[in-house]
DNA sequence: CCGATTTATGCATGTTTATGCATGTTTATG
DNA sequence: CATAAACATGCATAAACATGCATAAATCGG
């Protein structure tokens, strides 16, 4: 182990944490061949600064417990997570891309590959937080008055930033989806935004999962004609898919290797 | 080593940091055959240029540094958290709150008490996050493009969007405070954007803690005078103080029961 | 071309930082 | 509750550092 600056062994230290879930105070000094003491006083900095987590012989990461946002955000399910990264490859590198608040909008976001160059707009505060961990990915939030139900900006202030925006793409969320194929929303507000989104964007796609066939909800935001792409899961019944068809919406079915529609399914939105 | 000229020294050192990850001041000194004091020069000019990362002992790259939200969202330390619950209380009822990006101010939204009713306004995704969780607090995002080491939006748009918003209180982060009790910002637009929101808001609150007094950061972004409280902890030398009290600045200290000073804490801001 | 000014550098001085060691305290565990 | 390991704290020290100053080269202005 060659001799390290400060800054760089405790890098090292974080990257072992993360590694191997705990890092010991005697392993560490005998590795990097100083003392104690010292180890001792970059867990203590380091738990002071929140990287780690001090224990009497160590440290621990500090993901244990306490992990407030990651919880609140919840991990999306499997099945989610897979419709996500379908969805997500259909995002072209370079383009312009705007995500919808929502939870499987929010899985999207998360499936966005690390390599992906895009310009990402979105009116949701987790779609955005998701989206700043990719390096490549330039985030433009659009602001306003937030709707807790929605979960991101909605209104006319939402609606004026959008205005100077024209999205190559748009991931836009839906609460429910009826016999013809129209999108519905819980909120009035949160329908009429989607409604500009679809109509400023070049293609507009909605990902959903197959328990949205079962929903309904107030407020309609689109008829089956005016979106292009609906990617959704196996096992929905193929009556409900005709009519989408018919008004030419491309049908993607994700994960389709497997996805045994057992009616059991526990909706996770 | 043939004798370099600065600038082709300087290119060098550059060179030699991305190639291999870190520099020592003695090799460099010893390989160019120039004294260290010229190295550390070199290297203290970079830093400041945003080139590098000066560290005790050499250098490292700035892509190090600038690890953004990952680590400054980790959990606050209690130190921060006890700063954070005495600035939260400044927060009168029914007002309009306006919070900064930046962790310290991450850490009074989540301090932020579940019976307060307030109007809160923030560029920050991570800061609109915790406040939706608040069910008496309405939530207005500011949007524009994310600064990702910011954590917020800055710029044009997000000034645009702050022009209809007069916040009676305001907390602003900063990156350092100068023996003069200014502060100021890693980031032009950030340090703009700071001054606009301070200067629409009634009263303007810094809250930050010790180790803030000990960093430096580029930009300007308010004097002494220009704001008017500062909630910061225990332990910060009177002498850089007095010149904030003299300006008419309030200052509370957070926690007075304890607040050792070791020196050793680091910026993780 | 010559004096004035700036710039790059090295050296002397005092300060800060990182580290190890000694000492006393706390913690985990049988 | 006994005990050994882990720990915090103060202190010592050497390396790294900042700063002011001196010098020499480079640049500039007339």
């Amino acid at each position: 182990m060659t001799d390290l600056m400060v800054q760089e062994r405790q890098a090292e230290i974080l990257r072992r944490l993360k590694q191997d879930g705990r890092v010991l105070s005697a392993s560490l000094a005998a590795e990097f061949r100083i003392s104690e003491d010292t180890i001792r006083r970059d867990l203590r900095d380091m738990a002071n600064a929140g990287l780690c987590e001090r224990v009497y012989g160590g440290a621990l990461p500090v993901s244990r417990g306490a992990t407030t946002l990651s919880q609140r955000m919840g991990v999306a399910s499997e099945r989610k997570k897979a419709l996500a990264a379908t969805a997500s490859t259909l995002i072209p590198p370079r383009c312009t891309v705007y995500f919808d608040a929502g939870s499987t909008n929010l899985a999207i976001a998360e499936a966005v590959h690390e390599d992906l160059v895009v310009t990402a707009v979105t009116n949701s505060p987790a779609i955005a937080l998701v989206l700043t961990e990719k390096p490549l990915v330039e985030v433009i939030l659009i602001g306003g008055s937030l709707d807790r139900v929605v979960g991101g900006a909605v209104g006319a202030r939402a609606i004026e930033a959008m205005s100077v925006i024209r999205p190559d793409i748009c991931f836009i969320g839906t609460c429910g989806i009826d016999v013809d194929g129209g999108l519905s929303a819980f909120r009035l507000e949160d329908a009429a935004f989607k409604q500009y989104i679809a109509a400023r964007s070049r293609r507009v796609i909605v990902a959903a999962t197959r328990e949205k066939f079962d929903a309904a909800a107030p407020y309609a935001v689109a008829a089956a004609g005016q979106y292009h792409c609906l990617v959704t899961e196996p096992g929905v019944d193929p009556h409900r898919l005709a009519p989408l068809r018919e008004a030419g919406c491309e049908i993607i079915e994700a994960g389709l290797q497997e996805g045994r529609k057992t009616g059991r399914d526990q909706n996770n939105d």
